[in-house]
DNA sequence: CCAAAAAATGAATCAAGATTAAGAAATTAA
DNA sequence: TTAATTTCTTAATCTTGATTCATTTTTTGG
């Protein structure tokens, strides 16, 4: 039962009890072991992913042969690479749990049928979507206005319990920092 | 006639002519002169903006009291505020016309009352905003991997028409660097 | 067509953060 | 409960791109 789905597409759109049962014969439930991968370079990316407990991480491998997070999505968040997925080519990227994982598995195919059955869903993921730019769009407006050590303390001040969760060394790459540095202005702090 | 605009959507969704006349009723066309706003900051963003000519930048004023600029919007690009769009709130950014523009103009409310009559709209929009959350991505994506030098020099060979149509010290901010950083790159090319 | 403003260039110095190379501390698994 | 792996820290040196300030070139408006 992927309640935390149906609960979260509530809070944008009305579902009827029937709505609620085509969404739910259509999804499945995976649990992902920390560590396991749900998608890795050169796969087709046929799936969406909705976290419903965990903490999934989207990366690739730069070309200094560092891994390179641009993504995080802890509960309620959505994760997939939407380049494959509408592309039909080859990712490039590795999504991986950070933690043990409960998510939401829709596979591509049956999401766009489910479209055509609840056409309700066009509008949540309208606004999903919307706000997941507006999300990225702040991240590109923090990046080209703060230092890498100003971005840090702000990011720790806003999500602090968060950085607990997941080790130092994939914030320095989310925040596009080398550990080193990291380590150097958590030194500073004191 | 905002016949660009419908063309635009008849390339994701189907539109009946019923359809495309309410749409034309919803919104209004307007010519913006180069270095007109349409968003300063302090006001309320109420509308969205569609370019069917010309070219409109977003920008806020940082720190160091430069401008930054984090989107360009050209032909068939939408562009707004919605984070003040969504909540309401006074906007920090400006949305400025770099070339005299043609826009198609709709209001927020209007737009919201727009989808009861023709639900297909979430679905055009659904997809239009995921495409600028790949957009976005990709971009971050970008931002991570490349040295400045590197991106002035992909964005240079991706996009070589775009280039000529704005100022340099326009693509410098757009790009996160200075205008005398930009110099020294493009010296160097010969 | 010319004055004024806007945009681009150049060079010297400076600073933020990367790189390299250890080593220490904390987790994990057998 | 210890060996192996993962994660974190420290410090010296190096690089990329910022800053400052001056000059030149281009564009714009009256």
């Amino acid at each position: 039962m992927p309640a935390n789905l149906i609960n979260h597409i509530k809070k944008f759109i009305e579902l009827t009890e029937a709505d609620a049962e085509l969404i739910q014969s259509a999804v499945t439930v995976k649990l992902v072991k920390k560590k396991a991968f749900l998608l890795q370079p050169d796969q087709i990316c046929r799936e969406t992913y909705f976290v419903s407990k965990g903490c999934l991480r989207l990366y690739f491998i730069n070309k200094k042969l560092n891994e390179q997070i641009t993504q995080f999505a802890i509960e309620n968040w959505w994760m997939t690479d939407y380049s494959s997925l509408e592309s039909g080519k080859p990712s490039t990227y590795y999504i991986q749990a950070v933690e043990n994982c409960e998510v939401v598995v829709i596979n591509k195919t049956r999401l766009d049928e489910l479209f055509k059955q609840v056409p309700a869903l066009e509008r949540y993921f309208r606004i999903v979507q919307q706000r997941a730019f507006t999300a990225a769009q702040k991240r590109i407006e923090y990046i080209y206005s703060f230092s890498d050590e100003e971005r840090y303390r702000h990011f720790s001040s806003l999500f602090p319990d968060f950085i607990q969760r997941i080790p130092q060394y994939m914030l320095a790459s989310y925040l596009g920092f080398t550990p080193q540095f990291m380590s150097k202005i958590r030194a500073k702090k004191v």
